[in-house]
DNA sequence: TATCAGAATGTAATCGATTACATAAGAGGG
DNA sequence: CCCTCTTATGTAATCGATTACATTCTGATA
């Protein structure tokens, strides 16, 4: 069934037709009327591949995801497609999810934008210095990226990763918190000194105490440096990662002591250790990222965006409440 | 740059171009490598669409979610992507995610089908008796079904679930008990009847003790059930979802209990936690379905195919070995 | 009734590839 | 050297839509 079919069966021609499916007001409302019934009664639905290439665009945006980097532990991804698709789903645009090597990433990305395939891209995975930003920028093809990083320019969406820093020590502070450790991530990440300012901003503004080490975000080193810290010193602890809180969570176990203790991130996990966390709406990000996406695209004007971050209060803080 | 141009470039016409990219053999082999290394200096691609047009195929395969099933507690997503991205990078097919509702899933379905975006479909969230699969059925489209149900005849792929229920129980056995507590899912799912399946054949065929109570795969109803019963009468418990061991886990560590348990799904906080669980490896599923499917787009023959799973041997078990 | 603007519809070119068919070039045999 | 057969290449139709432009229809006005 196609366009001509339509055209013949409603006596008309082809032009016709599709004026009626692009919605053109120069047609007759009766005719209108007459050619939808019949789109309506065969199901007629317009080839996909014929409109984009008569029309020359694409509504596709792609996701190209690192090869193997969808692992079971990760939690982001899931909530992060289902914002895209959230949006995507009610602005008739479709999601090409894609999957490439660290090394041959790039040369993926101009493929499918040499083949027209996509109008725009969500970039994940950012690293310092990122080769695809540069690309994506020299030629001024449309995308936007879930996070920042200290080098580049460009359009971005992340979760406020220093309030989360600031709002994790105010939580302690006001459950009566004095001195607190902070486990913060490895210097690498752009994360890491984010949050890490945000705790730093804490600080000043609540003169609490705070002692801070370093561990690299795995459940292993916060497990570590509980260890190898007296935790007596201290009457809170708060991680920059859930899984280094994990590795605190257990030590203390193990040793039965009680400390109260703040992760981030919020994985699921977190819920069911009763440990609070610091909460960063996924949903939320990739929503907008589509959206903002679809904006840029239709060549409008936007800015980055900075999403707020939450205390998911639990088990692991409240029962030391005053 | 499109083919036009290329042909210009190496002086021929543009039927030998495309000769040379979809690799026929009536090229001489010196043109073609002029064709090939003007190629390689402009980076031309061919059209998607107007390559899917005129070959009148398309290299898309789809999946459908259900709108907002994508939470942040699932953890079968991300390895299940994983792994159908994994195939289909080695196989120049695209995947193409979109999300529906319940109600108007059908038409999404039709849709992308009527318009010949997609070759093919892997089902996923499968109900009891469902449309998608008579009307898959009765126009003869390419797809391949995530799990199975009772009523419709499918290909398909299917971690082993009885095995599973069979493994959990011969697990507990084996560390030495005798008088297990099965906390079975709701009676609706397939799973569940599968799962329990697996359980009644150990205790045959160990000749083990087991009482089999149902939640509904909940940690609220693993919890509920925990309580109900006396665990003291069993040394060891058995879950049909992690989820609901999660629930028992909780139980028991408030009341200091400690018993054998073991959960299903080894969901990431199972590792954390540190309980045993029975792992599907879902990044198989993904993995296997995208290469069924690509046999079925081909017209190859193909059988369903259910995946072995295995014990993950944690803590909540291995302190209790003998 | 004749004229003409504006609305409605039709005709045909076009998007960028693929491919059936036509043609030209080269190889080999007599 | 000519004819035939094979191989290489070119020409042009085609996929199924959109859309600029041409044409026809309608009804209002003089």
């Amino acid at each position: 069934m196609k366009i001509k079919d339509i055209a013949k069966l409603a006596g008309v021609s082809v032009a016709t037709v599709s004026r009626v499916i692009n919605n053109s007001p120069k047609v007759k409302p009766e005719t209108r009327e007459r050619i939808l019934k019949i789109i309506e009664e065969y199901k007629y639905e317009p080839d996909h591949f014929a409109k984009s290439l008569r029309k020359r665009q694409s509504n596709f945006i792609g996701i190209l995801f690192l090869r193997n980097s969808l692992s079971t532990e990760d939690s982001y991804t899931n909530p992060f497609l289902s914002g895209v698709l959230e949006y995507l789903f009610h602005h008739d645009l479709k999601l090409v999810l894609d999957s490439c090597d660290i090394k041959s990433g790039l040369s993926h990305y101009k493929k499918l934008i040499k083949s027209k395939l996509v109008s725009g891209f969500i970039i994940t995975d950012l690293r310092e210095d990122d080769e695809r930003i540069e690309y994506l920028n020299s030629i001024n093809f449309p995308y936007v990226v879930i996070g920042r990083n200290k080098k580049n320019n460009f359009i971005y969406i992340d979760p406020d990763n220093e309030q989360g820093g600031y709002l994790g020590i105010k939580h302690l502070y006001e459950i009566g918190c004095k001195k607190i450790l902070y486990i913060s991530g490895n210097k690498g990440p752009v994360v890491t000194q984010q949050r890490l300012s945000g705790v730093l901003k804490a600080k000043e503004k609540l003169s609490v105490e705070i002692e801070i080490k370093y561990g690299d975000f795995s459940k292993e080193s916060g497990y570590k440096i509980a260890k190898k810290e007296d935790l007596k010193k201290y009457d809170g602890i708060f991680c920059a990662s859930d899984l280094m809180a994990y590795g605190v969570f257990n030590y203390m176990k193990e040793k039965g002591i009680e400390k109260p203790l703040v992760g981030f991130d919020d994985l699921p996990s977190s819920k069911i250790l009763g440990i609070t966390s610091i909460n960063q709406n996924i949903f939320d990000v990739g929503f907008f990222a589509a959206k903002m996406l679809h904006k840029i695209i239709n060549k409008e004007n936007v800015k980055s965006k900075i999403l707020p971050v939450e205390v998911s209060v639990r088990e692991s803080t409240l029962k030391f409440k005053k």
